[in-house]
RNA sequence: CGCGGGGUGGAGCAGUUUGGAAGCUCGUCGGGCUCAUAACCCGGAGGUCGCAGGUUCAAAUCCUGCCCCCGCAACCA
């Protein structure tokens, strides 16, 4: 099994973390359930956006992919990942082999040498389709293109188009969830698919194709290849023995954005290297930041090192793992993140073995020994202990890791009930009763063993500190169906350690505000929003270098009158003004919809920049532009003359 | 008509494929218990399943139209 590989472009946030906790969970589960696993993940190294990003560090591409690789390789390793295979896409034996699967490909004729064909606009040095050119003309800069070519290398995806349609149909389950095959037959198979361009010449930073080293091969050809490379494929024909124990793959996990590159692309290209189709595509959700999809700009972004910070290893596990729905996006915050901890593993997990615990010290000097003493009460907590693992099996088997956390949560809640049906303290009233109370006693102990036994998969080192408070073994998956093994007899620890702390809400939010100074200050909007609270807020802008008033001169704002203002049809944010400036009538296109009707628009008098290079936007040309003052939310207003001056004004 | 996801008690989510008594966790209210991390156990209240039509003996689920929210994309000059 694998899980996607991460692009290096930067540090991954808990969004991107929860792939890899995702698959760990699978892989953890599998081996108990007896598989023999094989989990390979890592790094995606290649491609324009990473040149670039090197470029704003000051670093070469490989010095700085070597930094954010270590990165998350590290963040992996926080969390407690146990994948067999940590792979670069800058390895030189993956370099290799993608090397000769290209030259293998281009060889059997499934690659060909052809011409990129576009619009191009040569200030802007970029292609255009007809469909995204403005009246003909460059959409950028609004100048003229001209038609132009150039050479890139093709991979023939029409040639496999069927032979894919057909495997999908015999293999109803190769992409899961099932609902987005009909995505990928709709929006990609029955349109027809495109021959895909697989080389670019446009940047240096990815593996040259050898026999034409102006080219680099195609990220998505890299990257998805790993798969097999990674394992010792060979395209001459000496692959390794690793690779055929495990190729194909029985799933991928990735995330549902790059289904298509997984389900379509790298099935056809290892239809053309005359390989089997990995078994299964899983396409997790994505887990959002409540109030949206975590960015730096919005200053949501939440990290996997900085929870674990707060919460330890094993809860983030389970929180991302838990609060994760089989199909849509999952929700976290920080309020969520403390009441998960607080009810689910403080209160329910951790409070349960620490009384039983505690009342085995108490009643028996630790010592835990089955009395013999059954009675009809204990059938039901049997019942439901031992048939848990198989509940929890089948919804792994399934990828509904919450759903199966749900299952061993209700073994660890039924212990909970046990106590109070049997009520230990009043039996311990009793010296009648002490075999009866040790057989309570043995039976939560036995329950406990095999619920912390299943639960190693989400949370492995709780799982290790339980077994170790009660001296036992981790049961195998059957073991897990059997009641009674435990050891009677056996010493439990005589002082319990604490498994999880209840944190208290107030206290970890002033942590994170201290941490996150605006993340503080969106809330605060938001409160205002929702309240009369007025209160001076700061607002930082980053400073730009000091200019010269030259500078300065070489802008030319004026008061501007709105004659005219339309809604850009097929956009959402754009008006279109006609502004008069002086004599001249101006057209103007801002990005305002969001806070101006056209109608109120018309008559205001505005500051105008007038003399900034014209360009298109949505199609329609622009002539200048309109200055507004932007609150830290967004928010927008335009800025007015106070006294009324005539349009044309000069403003310096 | 750009692509896609969503709208289910105060919060977060199942349930929709294959119509058949509205479910889970948290919160809240009441009760029980005192072994335990103010934890645990039981019970109650709380829902027009976005809106409006339609099909059906029966609709959260199927059909039609509409509204709203969120991603992506594009153009926030």
């Amino acid at each position: 099994m694998t899980t996607a590989i991460a692009y290096a472009s930067g540090k991954p946030h808990i969004g991107n973390t929860y792939e890899i906790v995702f698959a760990d969970a699978i892989a953890r589960f599998k081996r108990f359930e007896g598989y023999d696993v094989y989990f390979q993940t890592g790094t995606d190294e290649h491609g324009q956006k990473i040149e670039i990003k090197a470029r704003e560090a000051g670093m070469s591409p490989k010095e700085y992919v070597d930094k954010v690789a270590g990165e998350i390789k590290r963040i992996w390793d926080l969390m407690d990942t146990t994948y067999d295979n940590f792979v670069r896409t800058t390895d030189p034996d993956h370099e290799k082999q993608v090397q000769k699967i290209f030259k293998k490909l281009y060889d059997q004729g499934d690659i060909y040498k052809g011409y990129y064909e576009g619009m191009y606009c040569t200030p802007c040095e970029s292609f255009w389709t007809e469909s995204q050119l403005v009246d003909g003309k460059c959409p950028d800069c609004g100048r003229p293109v001209k038609p132009a070519r150039e050479e890139a290398y093709f991979f023939k995806m029409s040639k496999y188009a069927d032979r894919l349609m057909k495997y999908y149909d015999e293999h109803p389950e190769f992409i899961q969830p099932v609902s987005r095959k009909n995505e990928m037959v709709n929006n990609f198979l029955k349109p027809g698919l495109q021959d895909l361009c697989v080389s670019r010449t446009s940047f240096k930073w990815g593996i040259p194709v050898d026999f034409d080293p102006k080219h680099v091969v195609y990220v998505w050809l890299d990257a998805l290849t790993n798969y097999i490379t990674k394992i010792g494929y060979d395209a001459d024909g000496n692959s390794s023995e690793l690779f055929k124990k495990n190729w194909p793959a029985d799933v991928h996990i990735i995330g549902k954005d790059i289904i298509r590159f997984h389900t379509i692309y790298w099935p056809i290209f290892l239809m053309a290297l005359g390989l089997p189709l990995p078994k299964k595509v899983f396409g997790h959700p994505w887990l959002l930041q409540s109030g949206g999809k975590m960015s730096k700009s919005k200053g949501n972004v939440i990290y996997a090192d900085e929870l674990v910070d707060f919460f330890g290893v094993d809860a983030v596990r389970y929180f991302v793992l838990h609060e994760m729905p089989y199909e849509n996006d999952g929700v976290i915050s920080w309020e969520l993140m403390v009441e998960r901890l607080n009810s689910d593993l403080a209160n329910i997990l951790g409070n349960l073995v620490n009384r039983t615990v505690s009342m085995s010290n108490k009643y028996f000097g630790g010592v835990v020994s089955n009395g013999g003493v059954d009675e009809p009460i204990d059938e039901d907590l049997k019942k439901v202990v031992t048939e848990t693992v198989g509940k929890a099996a089948e919804k792994f088997d399934t990828y509904h890791i919450a759903d199966g956390i749900s299952e061993m949560m209700n073994l660890f809640r039924r212990c909970n009930k046990y106590i109070d049906e049997t009520m230990p303290w009043v039996l311990a009233k009793d010296e009648s009763k002490k075999d009866r109370l040790a057989t309570v006693l043995y039976n939560l102990v036995d329950s406990i063993a095999i619920g912390a036994s299943m639960i190693e998969c989400v949370m492995p080192s709780t799982a290790e500190k339980i077994l170790s408070q009660i001296n036992a073994k981790k049961r195998t998956f059957e073991e897990c169906q059997t009641f009674g093994l435990y050891e009677s007899g056996t010493k439990v620890t005589e002082k319990p350690e604490i498994l999880f702390e209840r944190q208290d809400l107030e206290k970890v939010m002033e942590k994170v505000h201290a941490l996150h100074p605006e993340m503080k200050e969106k809330e605060e909007e938001q409160a205002e929003v929702a309240g009369p609270a007025e209160k001076a807020e700061e607002i930082h802008v980053e400073e730009k270098p000091e200019i010269s008033f030259e500078d300065f001169g070489k802008m030319q704002f004026r008061v501007g009158e709105v004659l005219k203002c339309e809604a850009v049809p097929k956009s959402k944010k754009l008006l279109c003004s006609q502004v008069k400036v002086g004599d001249r009538t101006m057209q103007i296109v801002s990005g305002i919809h969001k806070y101006y009707t056209p109608e109120e628009m018309v008559g205001k008098k505005v500051m105008v920049l007038v003399n900034l290079k014209p360009a298109k936007l949505a199609g329609v040309l622009s002539e200048g532009m309109l200055l507004c003052a932007e609150n830290t939310d967004g928010s927008l207003a335009l800025l007015t003359p106070e006294k009324d001056m005539p349009s044309g004004a000069e403003i310096s």
